[in-house]
DNA sequence: TGTACATCAGTGAACGCGCGTTCACTGATGTAC
DNA sequence: TGTACATCAGTGAACGCGCGTTCACTGATGTAC
């Protein structure tokens, strides 16, 4: 049956959100193509019409997600305050728990690697992301801004990445806590 | 044919060690029964006569794995040197460019995540990890020891993981460079 | 305004494929006599 | 020492399954007259 044509972009982009919210959870290969339609509430066969291949809605999804998240990272306030409270938020229990709405990096990077179809995307919103982060927050003076924005972000990927992977809680609460500090007191 | 029995357990070895090398370039996902049992040299079917299943397979290579890197880890010098030489060669192009003989936890965590089989084997790893890595090295006395080992793997985690994600490779030496700086100035 | 037709997103059965796993069979080795 | 037999790791065809992808068909909508 032909459908309203505005509810067509509208379709595109429910699969797009539903593929970066499973993709994040389960991993590139732990979701199908069909469970993505299902989500979106329709069956597998006109996925097709919306794209050409899986790898084609992995790098689109990939765009898409870092869209996303780059506009609410801008509007994170410019002050010690605002970097406290988004390293924070970044490294608290409720992101380590809701991998679905989270970093896109901490969910899939090692995939990422593996995957040629989406280095691509992942290296522009990396780039993205560390200018910002970079520009947008006062860093210490002694040091170059680019440089401690880099650590820093490598400190919560791989403070996240840890506490995800980890099945004792008090472990992964340890973890969030101690590499929030580490990042907050200089601040 | 019945083989030497000296050589089953040999057989064994070769499967974890193959296991571990392949899952780590490719992930669990990524690598199947039978690819493995080739890089063995045999072909798919004996593989059921080693484990139970590819979980059983997945979990015992990372035990296999971890005890391997724990005795490795132990042989490092307990000096600051020793502790900027295993920090640099963590953070080298070399080890980003090798996952398959490279860090666990950056070539598998999210999968790990996911995957309860293995949580537990890598729970242990990354514990004693954490101990060693807390009472082999020299750390400054103003921070308590563990909470700046569990700062410094989670940076070196974070850095290696990003850095291999990424397909610019300036911006992947950069990030390798400056992880590693923050993490041996201090020292 | 009312009717006939073309459009095309959605349907769901079907495809070839590779996966993890099973199993009847093979045959060199170790053992019993 | 020589022979007959039991063992069991290895072989490779086969299984059921879910995957990504294709396709002939459907039918409500938009358009032409």
């Amino acid at each position: 049956m032909r459908y309203p044509a505005a509810e067509t972009a509208e379709k595109h982009e429910r699969i797009l959100d539903q593929a970066a919210k499973l993709f994040r959870e389960r991993g590139f290969s732990g979701v199908s193509v069909s469970e993505i339609m299902k989500a979106t509430g329709l069956t597998h066969g006109p996925f097709y019409n919306h794209f050409p291949s899986k790898e084609a809605l992995m790098a689109e999804s990939m765009q898409h997600t870092s869209q996303k998240a780059m506009g609410k990272f801008s509007a994170v306030e410019n002050t010690a305050d605002g970097k406290a409270d988004f390293i924070g938020s970044y490294l608290s229990a409720t992101h380590r728990d809701t991998p679905g709405d989270g970093c896109l990096i901490a969910a899939l990077a090692p995939e990422i690697s593996r995957e040629p179809a989406v280095r691509g995307p992942l290296t522009c919103h990396l780039a993205d992301f560390i200018d910002k982060m970079t520009s947008q927050f006062p860093w210490p003076e002694d040091k170059p801004a680019r440089q401690q924005a880099i650590q820093a972000i490598a400190a919560m990927v791989g403070g996240l990445v840890m506490a995800r992977a980890v099945s004792d809680e008090a472990l992964s609460d340890e973890i969030l806590h101690d590499v929030l500090a580490g990042l907050t007191k200089g601040s």
